[in-house]
DNA sequence: TTTTAAAAGATAGTATTACTATCATAAATA
DNA sequence: TATTTATGATAGTAATACTATCTTTTAAAA
């Protein structure tokens, strides 16, 4: 047996649900295979339509613009990692090592998960690291928000912000803690790989130490507070 | 009597140098406020010459395209602001405070420094916050990077991990946290006023209470370690 | 002062991007 | 079987991201 997990997106974040066709389907699956190798700048729709054997016109179809579906792509990681950090801290009572977990998650490279056949997480996990703040460092952020597209990444920071309260009732910025933490997770990882000398960890160049970095980050912050 | 300071820029990041013209210093001049009036991705060298009064093939002459002069103005800005830290820091020779004032410099807007007639530091620093990481989350970041483009960035995230290692010779994450309290200072501010729900500063948007959040969370760090 | 070299202006042109529109066909549904 | 709906094929447009060329202006060297 096969447990589908469906997340629920924003229908304003496309013209025609790409979940609802194999078309679709494969909109999503090329576009993370072709913005992880090319980069989201030299992404086009028509090197996408090329690549899936459709016609552009199909993919506008689906998506407006590409920062749509860029918009489209963040939002479902957000939601999914969501799910992933509910999944994996369910029966967790003790909320330091719910933190830790949190912090693990958010700084690991994920695996594939088959659940989900048409999107592949660990690519889609890299496009984050490299495009994701990308999706709201626009002229238009005020209206996308308006348009609630950044809800699953607020619902992620407000998860994290209350874990963190648990942890220390009297701490004063749980939510700026949480998206530092969200945001560290990824550019310290792009930083280590791609600008090595503006982390400690450009040696290694392991996952482990961005761990070890934010856990101590986070925890002396809680622990003195 | 007026001192200039001049910033010695990488030869690399222009064609012909734009100081060392009347047309070079408007380009300069003319980016700031149209990449900050309309944001970089609709920024075009064409709409910068109509503003300008030239036309593109001049703008062409001085810079090979957009994403050169972003990296040029960014790499202008942390020049600038490691020589505003340096100035400011000067006398100090408590390392908690010279740190509480990095800490300020780089989280509190700026006003326009009189001394550098053709770029205004205000526009910039709001251009750094919302489109500086642009600058290097592309997918030429490696070449980019051997032309050593992100030098004044990288410069900077030292200085103050060098500041950092005074304030508490056995923390095990200088640069780490260096390039964190860089990114956050941005990071907290754009969120602070865009998405303020991922901020704790959302009511009062001050500037302060970003910088009161980063010194907490790096002073607690530093005095447990 | 004249010569000449470098910068800027004016204009044109190309390939690619970011779309929109239309019509025919195939597949699903009523 | 009729009819809606999705897709495919093709065309076209305006804007972007350049390159090239030629002329005029400016400024420095001879």
């Amino acid at each position: 047996m096969k447990l589908q997990l469906h997340i629920k997106m924003n229908e304003a974040l496309f013209l025609r649900n790409p979940e609802s066709s194999e078309l679709g389907k494969n909109i999503l699956k090329h576009s993370v295979q072709l913005i992880y190798k090319t980069g989201f700048e030299s992404f086009t729709f028509k090197k996408l339509a090329e690549d899936i054997g459709t016609t552009e016109a199909g993919i506008y179809r689906y998506f407006e613009n590409k920062h749509k579906l860029l918009v489209y792509l963040t939002a479902w990681y957000w939601a999914w990692l969501e799910f992933q950090i509910s999944f994996h801290t369910n029966n967790m009572n003790e909320p330091v090592e719910k933190l830790k977990r949190v912090i693990k998650l958010l700084a690991t490279t994920v695996e594939d998960d088959e659940n989900t056949s048409y999107i592949n997480e660990s690519l889609l996990y890299q496009i984050i690291i490299a495009e994701g703040s990308k999706a709201y460092l626009t002229k238009q952020v005020g209206e996308d928000n308006k348009q609630q597209f950044f809800k699953p990444y607020k619902d992620l920071c407000a998860v994290i912000g209350a874990i963190i309260l648990e942890c220390c009732p009297t701490y004063k910025y749980p939510k700026s803690l949480a998206s530092t933490i969200i945001e560290m997770a990824h550019f310290q990882n792009f930083f280590m790989n791609n600008l090595p000398s503006l982390t400690d960890f450009g040696e290694s160049k392991e996952e482990s130490e961005i761990i070890a970095f934010l856990n101590d980050l986070v925890f002396t912050s809680l622990e003195k507070n």
